[in-house]
DNA sequence: CGGTGCATTGATCAGAATCAATGATCGTGG
DNA sequence: CCACGATCATTGATTCTGATCAATGCACCG
């Protein structure tokens, strides 16, 4: 699994003095896809290996923002609270994704590991300062914060606009793709995640949502597998639901 | 107003070589605010400035995203359409702030003038490569997005987990702010944009909107002036509102 | 003065929330 | 190894917030 790829010492070559980071699994998925094996070095130095466990905090909204992540392995629930204890999670995060762009002084949201997650972790000072020397990566930052954007886009649409049915379709497409972006396949879906966080991030109510399941079952537009995983087995009626035609 | 100063020529300098963008009244609040005279120069020769009138569309959801743009006075709307007509308002931009970081190849949302608009546009080719140039504007731009982030972050909590009363005092407190931050007052409060765009820009219908603003009013948490601004008289009791405590 | 577009208000409806119970899964310890 | 408890998911009954449907009001402009 990419965790322990990514913890593997480079074995192939055990004398030689390539950085760590040559051998991670998820590089070219990272913002360290753009560098080459010098930079990737520089990058190393500054580079600390942490291991969460689920339900581990890894940052707390309105702490001073001294660490940026890359995350290597699992996932990993970003979330805000209201005074009263309700919850959005803003997004999850997987192999590869950058957990640090948004943030100004202090982290604008917290962020738990939801299973077993590995990361790298950099001091913000020391990374900013690689940036300057390296604008290849700060071009890949902006282009991963372009990203972020559009994606956030899309969120505010489901959010406001889509009923449940909609942003649940909407979800499990999006896990689907991004499962083939890290070089999965398409179907089945895995879902690490609960049905509260799932709720909390279409903003529904873990109720609604597993209604909604059900209901997607009856009509066969999703199944259910072993280990929770969810079967697509029509990606075009599926995409016709999400948008809603 | 923003709009004339921006296009009055240096006319203390009659005979100067001053980059236009010496007089722009909204240099400090955009991107250009770290610039100095040479590098101005550079930007005024890439740019060129721009009217739109109520309603005219500035940029179109799938396009090519050719252009990037300032705004220099008025206020755009953003959105995305469902296939079905729902329209999602993704947000206001006014003076200062830059249309463009949020594209990957295509326009990623479509933009309207509300009211009368200005902006000084690029070709996104050209501003691309004088973002190489100077790494003070790319450095510029990554905040600018990660700004954009932590407030699309704070726009989720608003579409996922608000009630209709938290999200219009939520909206107002916004404005509010954006309003300091261009340099006017605090209150009271324009809204340049219709019912029907701030219900589309706070996932409500417009009769919802309409009927908070009315309890609002009963309640004595906001007052109506001439004009249509909204007068804000207690930001303390407000923000307890919008936080939903 | 009349018409058009936008905002407000009212009556009713519906989708999702809430309240409540039951069922499934998993880890732990007897 | 099984039984127990804990946690999470599912299902059902009911409520409620905001949507929808419908009418009226208001302001601006030709």
């Amino acid at each position: 699994m990419a965790v322990m790829k990514f913890n593997r010492p480079p074995v192939a070559n055990p004398g030689s003095v390539m950085s760590p980071c040559a051998a991670c699994s998820v590089r070219d998925l990272s913002i360290c896809g753009v560098l080459d094996e010098t930079d990737l070095r520089k990058m190393a130095a500054i580079a600390h290996n942490l291991r969460f466990s689920p339900h581990d905090p890894i940052i707390d909204e309105g702490e001073s923002a001294n660490f940026l992540f890359n995350i290597t392995g699992g996932t990993v629930r970003l979330y805000k609270l209201l005074p009263d204890g309700r919850r959005q999670v803003t997004g999850f995060l997987t192999s590869g994704d950058f957990l640090g762009i948004a943030l100004n002084e202090n982290y604008a949201y917290s962020a738990e590991a939801v299973d077993d997650v590995t990361v790298c972790r950099f001091v913000r000072g020391k990374l900013e300062n690689l940036l300057d020397e390296l604008p290849h990566l700060e071009k890949r930052l902006l282009g991963l914060a372009s990203n972020e954007l559009v994606q956030a886009q899309d969120q505010m649409v489901l959010l406001g606009r889509k009923t449940a049915k909609e942003k649940v379709v909407s979800f499990l497409l999006a896990l689907s793709r991004r499962q083939e972006e890290v070089g999965g396949v398409a179907t089945p879906v895995m879902l690490p995640m609960s049905r509260a966080d799932i709720a909390d991030y279409l903003g529904l109510t873990t109720e609604t949502v597993s209604r909604t399941f059900s209901s997607l079952k009856r009509s066969q537009a999703i199944r259910i597998e072993e280990g929770g995983k969810v079967a697509l087995p029509d990606f075009e009626a599926l995409e016709t639901i999400a948008e809603g035609y």
